[in-house]
DNA sequence: CGTGGCCTTGAACCTAGTCAAGTCTAGTGG
DNA sequence: CCACTAGACTTGACTAGGTTCAAGGCCACG
């Protein structure tokens, strides 16, 4: 039954050109022409049921991947056995982006949740590149923005405290729901508290003690995985480092 | 007089072909013919002092520097004016990669001693990768490397206390000091103990703690500057996790 | 020879981690 | 449909590692 229902699903969004995420993922910047052409190569319809393994550490990286539905959390494993979560990857993201020298993925990736997504063949993207300057310059802009989000995330991990974490994650997931068209104020946490505080290097007990601080001096309303954002200015405020909601 | 001697050094390396950094740097994987055709575009001799800006974040980025001499570090600024250091460079390095969506710079780039830089100019590279499926190649590695080690300073700055931040940073100098020729064990640290702290998110006094602690239980010798690396394993133990050196 | 920047060292403090219960929730099977 | 359970989350008490503040030493440079 499930299954019947993701299928129409599918079915009704086959290509890029009808896709509505389309603008925000990999054809963004693109001719309709190009857009054809790149759709021709592009699998649909690959799925993750919730913690489903979608590429691991260390396996050679053949394939980018754009989250149509659902979400990824992508993580590396140190020597030493230590994960760290990398990043949280909702619709429209891609991800596989980075290889290392001998082409082999850097990080794992893992559905948060029930996910659907395309499949882009690298091969194909970069014979594709040969002759079109928009795809090329697609890649590197793609490539440019992990580069800079990892370098923002060096910032929040170098330089600010648990309060200021918390606040710029929810600043970070609000601006990506609005980017996607739903609601900057009302969003679910697909992500575990572990995950949370694993990402923001903290420990679980202290994301859930500042959330509910935050709940506390009226900043959000948090149910569970619900979270409502009641003073926004207040938590960019935050985020930025500009006050301090530190005190009972 | 300085500048008589460091003219001479130009004038020995004026091309990628003569560069004994030619195979760490953009050249690497190129053929022959192709390096050539790269070379007619690079502009050499640039120089910087200590302490001068290569660019600033937020310009437009319109080149690629490689390092040939001397070192840099780049850095952002947040909206509340926080520094964060997010790399050292050292010769044969690549600076300038990530650029935002506008185009523009997110960090900016200030020489730590003298250097001399090669200027890549990108819109040459873009031209060139028409055709050049090798360079086209090599720039996606060059980028696929600066997100995984992004990545990997995640890791330390979310994961590693003090001693594994140092230790990882020392271990990663060395590594790269080697793969450019030079002793894997003895070193200067072109960076003050406030840049070390800064990148590593860690105050000054405690960066020179660690160092003196390292000093004290002979793992390192350090003389203001100048590290000579004394149990290469157990730093490497260290950096890993493996291992402690926390009490006295 | 004096000055300023960089570095070292010590002591007090504080944020977030750890440990330990306890509660809630979603999912399972009777 | 309800009872049970495992995992997720909350809350409290204590602790530790690193920051901050303060003072003093060491060069390098004019």
């Amino acid at each position: 039954m499930t299954g019947k229902r993701l299928l129409a699903r599918e079915m009704h969004e086959p290509h890029c050109t009808d896709c509505r995420l389309a603008d925000l993922c990999l054809p963004m910047g693109l001719t309709n022409a190009e857009i054809e052409r790149l759709d021709g190569f592009i699998k649909r319809g690959k799925s993750l049921a919730k913690g489903e393994v979608l590429f691991r550490q260390g396996q050679p990286g053949t394939s980018l991947y754009a989250v149509r539905s659902g979400a990824l959390k992508t993580f590396s494993l140190s020597e030493a056995g230590v994960e760290q979560v990398t990043g949280f990857h909702l619709p429209s993201e891609i991800v596989g982006l980075a290889v290392d020298s001998d082409e082999r993925l850097p990080v794992s990736a893992v559905a948060l949740e029930t996910t659907f997504l395309c499949e882009i063949p690298l091969d194909m993207l970069d014979n594709l590149s040969n002759d079109m300057a928009h795809l090329r310059k697609r890649m590197l802009r793609l490539m440019s923005r992990e580069i800079r989000d990892n370098q923002q995330m060096l910032l929040v991990l170098s330089k600010k405290n648990a309060e200021q974490r918390l606040a710029t994650l929810l600043v970070n997931l609000s601006a990506r729901h609005q980017a996607r068209g739903y609601s900057a104020t009302a969003f679910r946490l697909v992500m575990s508290r572990h995950e949370i505080g694993n990402f923001l290097g903290l420990a679980l007990e202290t994301v859930s003690r500042v959330l509910n601080r935050f709940q506390q001096h009226g900043l959000i309303q948090i149910d569970n995985k619900d979270v409502r954002i009641l003073r926004a200015e207040e938590i960019y405020a935050l985020a930025d480092g500009l006050t301090d909601h530190s005190s009972d």
